[in-house]
RNA sequence: GCCCCGAUAGCUCAGCUGGAUAGAGCAGCGGACUUCUAAUCCGCAGGUCGUAGGUUCGAAUCCUACUCGGGGUGCCA
């Protein structure tokens, strides 16, 4: 195996192609402006006709006024490819100006040779750069529900990425942790004390609960009331109903002084805050190692860390002109966005975009984030795009080296229901993660146990979760993030075609392959310096695919879509698959040279679907 | 009203940022297992890329308008 990783041993035919096509496109047109000379090099659309193509002629052609098919023949004389793919010639050029190129194999298996590293071909970046990542959000005294889901996995995925890539991430989870809401639930724990309860032995599905009937108790229903008033119903009616609206707003009058008392730092008030945050953490955090998402206490950094920067942040704005009075409230009005944001509620009261303002500022000014990434719901849009205008009109995105931070909403869709409408319980409330995680490890289960009757127990259970949380996970991260999804646990689960138990599928078979040769005495060692097996198109096409694992992963990390990783992943997996048809390895009568350049093709190609999987936080299992 | 997002095969989705005859998986039909793991592979069939214009050698992709669906829209988060 080749140790180094200089950049410039890595021989990316693409990248050489590239190389080669530019200095034929300078000598055929030398007055051509640089930012001008593209190869547009890409693999080839009909990989009958060669392995890459390019397409410069026709975009060149247009620029200096000639004709494409000329443009190309003047290229493709020009140009040498030598020690890369076969000689150019007018057969090489199709339809409007095509060029056609095929590999050497040598210059293949070098390509190959070359990847064949510790780090797969991927080089440390020239500049590497800050990344935060806003991941999970998860609400004190609730549970995770399926709408967490997509943020802590496809968030996690991101970060991943991003790391893979050389840059430095910081994920952070901006945890629900402070305002009216759960100063309710504070004040809701404090009567139950008082009453004789244990609180310190409370649940986080009975904090949910004692949540939402701390909220149904403060609601008002002063709507109805005057509706029934209007109607002219029952006069017992209205006097019951009265008497529920001043019951409401004396709990919310405790609330609030019971907010006041959290704010000021009143310890009682303190000591149960933090039992409702620990409790609520320790699961949440539970489910993040469950899902497998790098999701840790660490990363948490809840609103109420920023309950001090607020008011300065405010003062600020306001010393700067920056944030204006209107109506009794105070905004930032951003140019191109009509709807102002509001910093400061009438009440003197701050909202979620003033503490994200306190974040960005954090975030760029304190964490160093050249680049701060959201994952959150695409309902969200206008709010980011609101506090993303106002931090940079206040410079809270200016980093040390006095440039602007990119400030990206990395925004997904909802997750429904078979019915096509945001994904419910049958009560219509919002499904909780953890039931649906078991309800996945169980059909898992089922399937895993049909198909290894003989598998130990223990050895099954955890093949059934892992396998479960893949076939999740690969769900929601192999479609367009930005797009609504319907979850079906039958097509996730079905273990055909485009799932993520077809990738542990591949990987698995891999590994018992590997298993075998072991068995049979092949030394792996021998093979792992092997010349790799390359005349069968299913080599080569799974070879070639293998190379482009590291252009696959920029273009991933600079779009933040994890859909293009998972894409790439079924693409190998599914030609290793026609590979291990149509190629056999250890069978009768394969040479031992041929044998083990098939070994190493299938040792690297398994070595680029486990790190394509760990890139998108996916388990995997040595045999299923 | 205004703003944002989506629309591709019967169903679920890709389409590498403007390139060749638009691709997969399910479902349907027909093949291949005393297996290097058939949780697989091979073949057939299936499309007016929402509609109408525009930009150009070339558009699912870019621009405009419209239709349908989803979401948001000043003091919740």
């Amino acid at each position: 195996m080749n140790t180094t990783n200089d950049p410039k041993t890595i021989l990316d035919p693409a990248q050489a192609l590239d190389d080669r096509f530019c200095d034929a496109i300078r000598a055929v047109a030398p007055d051509l402006p640089e930012s001008q000379v593209k190869a547009h090099i890409g693999p080839s659309r009909q990989p009958k006709l060669g392995d890459f193509q390019s397409n410069c002629a026709m975009p060149i052609a247009k620029q200096i006024g000639m004709k494409p098919r000329e443009l190309a023949a003047k290229i493709v004389e020009a140009i040498d490819v030598s020690g890369i793919a076969q000689p150019l010639t007018e057969e090489s050029i199709a339809g409007p100006g095509f060029i056609n190129v095929s590999l050497l194999q040598e210059a293949l298996g070098t390509a190959l040779d070359a990847m064949d590293s510790d780090q797969l071909g991927i080089s440390v970046p020239a500049d590497p750069k800050t990344i935060i990542v806003d991941v999970c959000g998860v609400n004190l005294a609730k549970q995770m529900h399926v709408g967490h889901l997509r943020s802590t996995v496809i968030g996690d995925a991101i970060a991943r990425i991003q790391e893979r890539l050389g840059h430095e991430v910081k994920r952070q989870s901006h945890v629900g942790d402070w305002g009216l809401p759960i100063a309710m639930v504070v004040e809701q724990l404090s009567v139950m004390e008082a009453e004789g309860t244990d609180i310190s032995k409370v649940s986080l599905a009975e904090l949910n609960t004692i949540y939402k009937r701390a909220q149904a108790k403060c609601k008002a229903e002063t709507r109805a009331l005057e509706i029934i008033k209007k109607v002219g119903g029952h006069v017992k009616a209205e006097i019951e109903l009265s008497e529920r609206i001043a019951d409401a707003e004396a709990a919310m009058e405790k609330s609030k002084s019971r907010l006041v008392a959290l704010q000021s730092g009143d310890a009682d008030s303190v000591r149960i805050w933090q039992l409702i945050y620990d409790i609520t953490m320790t699961a949440c955090l539970a489910t993040c190692k469950r899902l497998h998402a790098n999701i840790t206490d660490e990363h948490s950094a809840g609103e109420s860390t920023y309950r001090d920067e607020l008011a300065p942040l405010v003062q600020d704005l306001i010393d700067r002109n920056i944030a204006v009075e209107d109506d009794g409230a105070l905004v930032v009005r951003c140019e191109g966005i009509k709807e102002p944001t509001i910093i400061r509620k009438r009440d003197g009261g701050f909202l979620y975009a003033t503490t994200d303002l306190a974040a960005i500022k954090r975030r760029v000014g304190k964490l160093g984030g050249d680049e701060v990434v959201y994952c959150v719901d695409s309902r969200q849009s206008l709010h980011f795009k609101q506090v993303f205008a106002a931090a940079h009109k206040a410079g809270y995105d200016k980093t040390a080296s006095g440039s602007d931070a990119t400030l990206v909403h990395a925004m997904f869709g909802t997750i429904l229901g078979e019915d096509n409408k945001p994904l419910k319980s049958r009560s219509g409330e919002n499904l909780n993660l953890s039931d649906l995680l078991d309800e996945a490890v169980m059909r898992a289960s089922a399937s895993v146990a049909e198909k290894n009757p003989e598998m130990p127990q223990d050895e099954r259970d955890a093949i059934s979760e892992a396998v479960a949380m893949a076939a999740v996970k690969y769900a929601d991260l192999s479609t367009e993030r930005i797009k609504d999804y319907a979850f079906r646990f039958d097509t996730m689960l079905a273990f055909e075609g485009d799932t993520g138990p077809y990738m542990l599928y591949a990987i698995a078979r891999i590994k018992n392959m590997l298993r075998k040769a072991e068995e049979k005495g092949v030394d792996l060692n021998a093979a792992a310096d092997a010349p790799f097996s390359l005349n069968e198109p299913a080599e080569r096409a799974m070879a070639l695919m293998v190379l482009r694992y590291p252009s696959i992963l920029s273009a991933a990390g600079s779009s933040h879509e994890p859909h293009r990783l998972c894409g790439y992943l079924y693409e190998l997996a599914s030609l290793f698959a026609k590979f291990y048809e149509q190629c056999p390895v250890l069978k009768e009568g394969v040479e031992a040279s041929q044998r083990d350049g098939r070994l190493r093709l299938s040792m690297l190609a398994l070595r680029v679907l486990e790190d394509s999987c760990k890139t998108l936080g996916i388990p995997t299992v040595d045999r299923m």
